[in-house]
DNA sequence: CGCGGGTATGGAACCGGTTCCTTTTCCGGC
DNA sequence: GCCGGAAAAGGAACCGGTTCCATACCCGCG
């Protein structure tokens, strides 16, 4: 591996001259520069990154903190990400948030603070007060995708309003027997949006004068669980509700096929209503409300290079963009 | 942000006692240790990623290069291999294979030669041979996962073998009209892995005498790609196969979801098997061959610090476990 | 002709660690 | 009492870049 001390000597000129020849920074003659980037292309010359990140204190690396990829949004939200830094020719780092507490404790203490990023994006995860203090104890901008934001700019879209929007068009249809799937009697397992998402499903039959309406079925943001709460609802013919609220895409399409199983014909018999815009809600017909997470993580990263560049810049708060998309899944209650 | 010469004047030592006691490399006594160390806790001193990786010439950091994640194998492979890093307390540098030509190009020529890696993971990709001399360039240990293994330590199951076996299932059970969705009569769109389960199937065909009744329904690897596909198979009442062999579990999932919807059985008019034991398996009761991704995740990580610490050690290939689990999607035809 | 300012370049310091080498001290064994 | 080797610690070089500062040159202008 080639130095560019050897791409000076190569080009018979000084260290000096050779970095500035190749970063274009500061006074050098055309003669000069051509000389340099030949020789530095024939020795195929790299710089070391961590030499150059050393001398500047920049590493051109970006932090990543989210849970495991295996839900449709963060997937989504992880590539939109990862295009944004690509052109911008950043790295990134990507971290797990781990289930037990003494290893998401030693992530926070010590493999954050110990990396240096440009900056970090902390995604769907709620930093505890001591946490927050730590990542920002590092100086680098913290961007936050959800529904919080202390202490960082952050992007998501409106939970609440989704929900409620998604409640809204099924009484608009005329339906009062209304269930939520996806939800838990117990606040703690729910994530920070879905539990607005629950919030926003309450609120609409609450405005509607619907309230002792309200059903949730416990269950996790999955197929399958979906599939298992919507068979617990559905099961019993004389209680069965005209209409389901899904916490998320995947969730309603499970009730659908929940639905299916039982005979039960969609939409004419029950009505189902998702949020997300998953890429299998076209293969379901499924009514929903759309987000696009790979636009939510260039806007991220957006947000984020906007602080880099400018870390006196107020925070701002993006709500992304989320409309009903009316397919096949509601209809009128018979 | 202090550095180790804080600590050192802290403590009252030199630079040179503070770091070896720090990393417990070389020669400090007791007292002097603990001095050093109280030191670095009050100050809350965290080495610099960069100083250390120039002076070491290791940098922490493992360079994964994969697909979109959006695929359930992926996205679990990647879970386990982050896992296993951090207990490794290595970083985990994610680059996605980008789709165009030109910034693939970038990637492998410019982007990952210039940043400093300890290992490289490159997952379900087959790089060209000059991409291949790129990454070894940087003299790097390489591990792939995926069914070929150039130049470098490898895991995977056997996909050929796999498919093998998920078609002689069928066989055995009394089929003989067996058609595979999710393959592609042009080759070159199919990943290397997908290519060799087709292989496998029409390998069992072939031994079991029933190479003139191969069908392959071209398809995504998804489960709308499964749907679409096992609809149009299925439709013509008249030339409908007895079986199904799907490339993996989501386009399995799609052509069971398609049989439902058009009134045939599974398993009784229409046995259906795939391929990796996806976590919505269970919920559709699909026969299918089992893998693990999320530990051959560990494998790869555990062979590349293999690779690490023995350069010189032989290429490895390890074939990870795969078998079949029966479930309720296969019995005999009618 | 002399001076000032822009251009071009090199030397050296610096970023923050690690490690080689040297010096000093201490201890046990002969 | 002396010697050898292990233990402890410091000085300085080094990793590979970037950048400050000094120097030299060239040009145009007064």
């Amino acid at each position: 591996m080639s130095t560019i001390a050897d791409v000076a000597s190569r080009a018979g000129v000084s260290k000096a001259t050779a970095s500035r020849a190749l970063s274009g920074r500061g006074y050098v003659s055309e003669a000069t520069r051509q000389l340099v980037e030949d020789a530095a292309r024939d020795l195929s010359y790299v710089a070391h990154s961590s030499a150059t990140s050393l001398a500047t204190g920049r590493t051109q690396t970006v932090g990543v903190v989210m849970p495991p990829v295996d839900r449709w949004f963060f997937a989504e939200l992880l590539a939109g990400i990862q295009e944004a830094l690509f052109t911008l020719d950043y790295d990134l780092a990507l971290y797990g948030v781990p289930e037990g507490s003494q290893t998401r404790e030693r992530l926070f203490e010590s493999v954050l603070p110990g990396r240096r990023f440009d900056g970090i994006i902390a995604v769907g995860i709620q930093p505890s007060a001591r946490e927050l203090e730590r990542l920002q104890r590092t100086g680098r901008p913290l961007v936050s995708v959800g529904p919080y934001s202390e202490g960082s700019s952050a992007v998501s879209i409106d939970d609440t309003a989704a929900a409620r929007i998604a409640t809204e068009h099924l009484i608009e249809l005329g339906h009062t027997d209304i269930a939520f799937v996806g939800g838990s009697t117990d606040a703690a397992e729910l994530s920070f949006g879905d539990a607005r998402r629950l919030d926003g499903y309450h609120g609409a039959l609450q405005a509607a004068g619907l309230a002792a309406h309200a059903r949730v079925a416990g269950a996790a943001p999955t197929m399958p669980g979906g599939y298992t709460a919507a068979a617990g609802l559905l099961g019993d013919r004389r209680r069965r509700p005209t209409a389901i609220v899904g916490v998320c895409d995947e969730a309603a399409i499970g009730a659908i096929i929940a639905a299916r199983r039982l005979g039960i014909a969609v939409p004419t018999e029950l009505s189902v209503v998702g949020i997300d815009d998953h890429e299998h809600a076209d293969m379901f017909a499924l009514t929903t409300i759309g987000q696009s997470p790979r636009e939510q993580g260039h806007e991220a990263v957006r947000l984020l290079t906007q602080r880099m560049d400018h870390p006196d810049a107020p925070l701002e708060r993006i709500d992304a963009a989320s409309a009903l998309v009316v397919r096949n899944s509601t209809a009128p209650p018979r």
